[in-house]
DNA sequence: GAACGTAATTCTGAATTCATAATTCAGTCA
DNA sequence: TGACTGAATTATGAATTCAGAATTACGTTC
């Protein structure tokens, strides 16, 4: 009977919590904003209830934040909130790193070298854009190849948060070459499967990367 | 004008939330059990939206899971699963030694000595109940004292996901043993400030914590 | 013209209602 | 007796309604 897929019928609420969450991730909601309850519900076409409860979710990830009887704003990252937040995807990323090493098929380690040229290209080319694509692509999927989906979504839930940071930043040539120092390290160490060194890469490669963001940050006054 | 404290004014959904979080986590609503909508709502003299808004928030967590049609279950928590949570939270409490040793004051480590000291007595009269309580005592303690409120939550989250098993575990005298030797070197640790060793060792500690659990699950049988 | 106070409007939080899916249970037939 | 069918009941998901808070608009006063 297993043959019979179970039918998918995700509820309202869920997929909204989706729909919401790539809405601000994309930064459609900015920073700060108020989200419009009733714009996005005629948008959706749905009521107010399942939204409503969809912005709780959002709200208990930190996404946005609800103020009594006034509604929801999209949540501003402070430069406090990115100093707490990196350090916890830097440990969680070394974690990762030490699982991917070992459970990684040779396939798997491949891809990634794949996608590390293409990011390599992209940086010849100085794309930004095809930069942080194929960047974001190498750490997710280090990650998950780690095999462990609770890490990976802890991961994500934080690096949402993060990323957003990145929308305010412009990086320094000399940063963008140091990342590219660091990923061709961690390709070798993956290749090498050296567990220990390619998880304190991953955590020190992250550290860096705060630093940049602090630094560029703070001569652009802030966010 | 900041003098003037903001009044507190709970929603009804963010009061159900840390409700019926201490229900599941205290064991009140067992893993497996069906969350009682109807009951709920009277007990707590509440209408469903604001419960049911409450139980969304929860299942994000992944305290309860929702089935489509057929309500919310509190979730069981599987071998695999404490498999994958273990090694986050190790990870996590690694990274907060690092930072507690850097920032808690004198009188905070006093403190926590002072909870490693009724640890030792509850240890010394086998008293189990406040064992666990002074250990958790110490464990917050160090996690609060890294002064990050995001790397709380999310320590928070993981443990609250892990704290049932040990209702299913009963710890060997050796590994009761083995903790309140690990527990004297933290205390130590933290007096000298030794950041990376108290991390490394928290870390083992709670790999090694993982590992009794294990055991244990084992000869009951599992879960 | 600015500041204050008040009324109208809009928005939010929560209760209620409604449609539909799941479960229970009685009745039927093998 | 036991398994199956289908109606009755119950529970769930979502829409709607309602009360109260916040915001806006307006008029008054100094």
């Amino acid at each position: 009977m297993n043959i019979i897929q179970t039918i998918e019928r995700p509820s309202l609420h869920a997929e909204l919590v989706e729909r919401l969450r790539s809405l601000v991730i994309e930064d459609e909601l900015k920073p700060g904003e108020k989200v419009p309850e009733k714009a996005l519900c005629e948008a959706f076409g749905v009521s107010r209830t399942p939204l409503r409860e969809a912005l709780k979710v959002l709200a208990s990830e930190g996404l946005i934040v609800l103020q009594a009887n006034r509604g929801a704003r999209v949540s501003k990252i402070t430069i406090e909130e990115l100093d707490k937040t990196f350090p916890i995807i830097a440990a969680l990323e070394q974690l990762a790193g030490e699982l991917a090493c070992e459970k990684l098929s040779d396939a798997g380690i491949a891809n990634i070298g794949k996608r590390h040229k293409e990011m390599i290209a992209a940086y010849a080319r100085k794309d930004r854009h095809a930069y942080f694509q194929a960047n974001q692509a190498i750490h997710n999927a280090i990650i998950a190849g780690a095999g462990n989906d609770i890490l990976e979504s802890q991961h994500r839930l934080l690096a949402s948060r993060v990323r957003r940071a990145r929308f305010m930043v412009n990086l320094s040539d000399d940063r963008w070459a140091q990342a590219i120092a660091e990923h061709e390290e961690m390709i070798a160490l993956l290749k090498a499967r050296d567990a220990q060194a390619l998880g304190a890469l991953l955590k020190s490669h992250m550290l860096n990367k705060h630093a940049a963001h602090r630094k560029a940050m703070a001569s652009d006054g802030g966010p």
